[in-house]
DNA sequence: TTTT
DNA sequence: TTTT
């Protein structure tokens, strides 16, 4: 249960390579920026036009950022979920500065990679169930249904 | 990593309360239908206009069932993640059925209540975090900055 | 404003060709099914699990629906974003049937086409504005920032 | 058609009234800061953390604008979706500094009001359908289904 | 800085 | 069957 909702959904293609850190206390981060665009026709003019909006995706989660590393180059193709973060930093200046990151944290946040050449990337659970196990009946081995009495709403 | 998405989110109300089971291995399982709807005018007759979608929203989330089993009741207002899933049974006749359902697995989907009344219930972590652990470096704790060398890009 | 969201985002493979037909008034409807699906391993036997879902997508939206015609096909790799509704007809035998579906109206939902191959296609704007014209202050013509006294928040 | 996906929900309180202005062209804009948070325990400590994110929307939809208006303030829940887009801005000494925000834009967006006593506003479409109609036959007219053949996949 |  |  939650008390809120915090969800950003963002494909489109990375503008660079990923750039990898550790944090602190060791862990992995990766870090990409991603462009998303719009085109439309102006209704006056009729012009076409387009805008593109660049997007820092931030991943602290283990086996998400072991597939970014190792599969995600300048130009992937890419769909991310993940929460809307601003962090605040000093400048040189000692001046309080924001950024506002798309973030992935562990069991929070996916990852899909839409190159069909990366595709081949294994599952995140060979890193260590970084994402999910459903659990639910295994349907397809299922001989009853759920129910006794099921019947469709 | 996933190789797609499935992602439904709803937010309506109850039409019923909710229905409570449990699966042939002793797992609780809570049902509960909800509602949506979308008003418009219709654009050549000027007429207002209105529809009402109903959805079966199935919750298999130990820690949710439990919230929603509490908390819930026809009328309340809820917002619900989930995944589309469609089960096939058989009829009385043993002819093949189907039925959509929106699905709450483990460490899938949420649950956010929405009745102020309704609000007082504990974290769902409180039942063995049936969601979720951040991990992230607390930000509020960090005295400095994850990175040394951070600028926003 | 609404009163209510009802959401759906599906990416994954058709697996098949989509069917196109007309409403009694004429209007182009598209229908394809996708499959979506999830491996994770199985905590306890260590055993790798994988599930796939299929669902229906019905597109009434016209700019849409025709991109739908003409760019997919069997294997196709889409984004979807719809709503999710249930139609209700009767069998052959008068009984009662429900079909459960994500639906694509006019100025609601979204397609990605996600094969480069298909992304040749038109913005849907060149069959008439079947979706959306942003309608913000043109950012890269502002000399000025859009207002005097902007500091982020 | 889109080439990509750039959409952001968000699911929390208001922390202060939403502020109004205009454009240079004069037409209404209106933003407010909206708050999420997160609850969990610490798998080692077991202690329980909490953090907030703080999100600043801005609605250049007009009928959405004018409903943020007049019936969100301090405090009001609130359901937002919208696009993330970053603006660059000078500062007084001249500096480049970025702001990140969920725009709200004609067409695109939504906003779904929480509180009951804010549920009396009036259908967006009252200010001029500033969001969509939809364009699927009525169902409920509808005598015969909508295609004669139809059965569920 | 991506992509079409 | 909900809600406004």
């Amino acid at each position: 249960m939650s008390r809120s909702i915090n969800r950003v959904t963002l494909l489109g293609h990375l503008g660079a390579d990923p750039e990898s850190r550790r944090t602190q206390d060791g862990r992995l981060v990766v870090t990409f920026r991603i462009a998303t665009g719009e085109a439309w026709r102006d209704k006056t003019t009729g012009e076409r036009k387009e805008t593109t909006d660049w997007h820092t995706v931030v991943i602290f989660n283990e086996g998400l950022a072991k597939v970014a590393e190792q599969y995600l180059r300048r130009g992937s193709h890419v769909c991310v979920e993940g929460q809307l973060k601003t962090r605040k930093w000093q400048d040189q200046s000692g001046q309080d500065r924001y950024a506002t990151e798309v973030v992935l944290q562990a069991f929070r946040g996916d990852l899909v990679l839409l190159d069909r050449s990366e595709r081949q990337a294994p599952d995140e659970t060979a890193y260590g169930a970084a994402r999910t196990r459903p659990d639910r009946p295994d349907p397809t081995a299922a001989a009853a249904p759920p129910f006794d009495d099921e019947v469709p709403f």
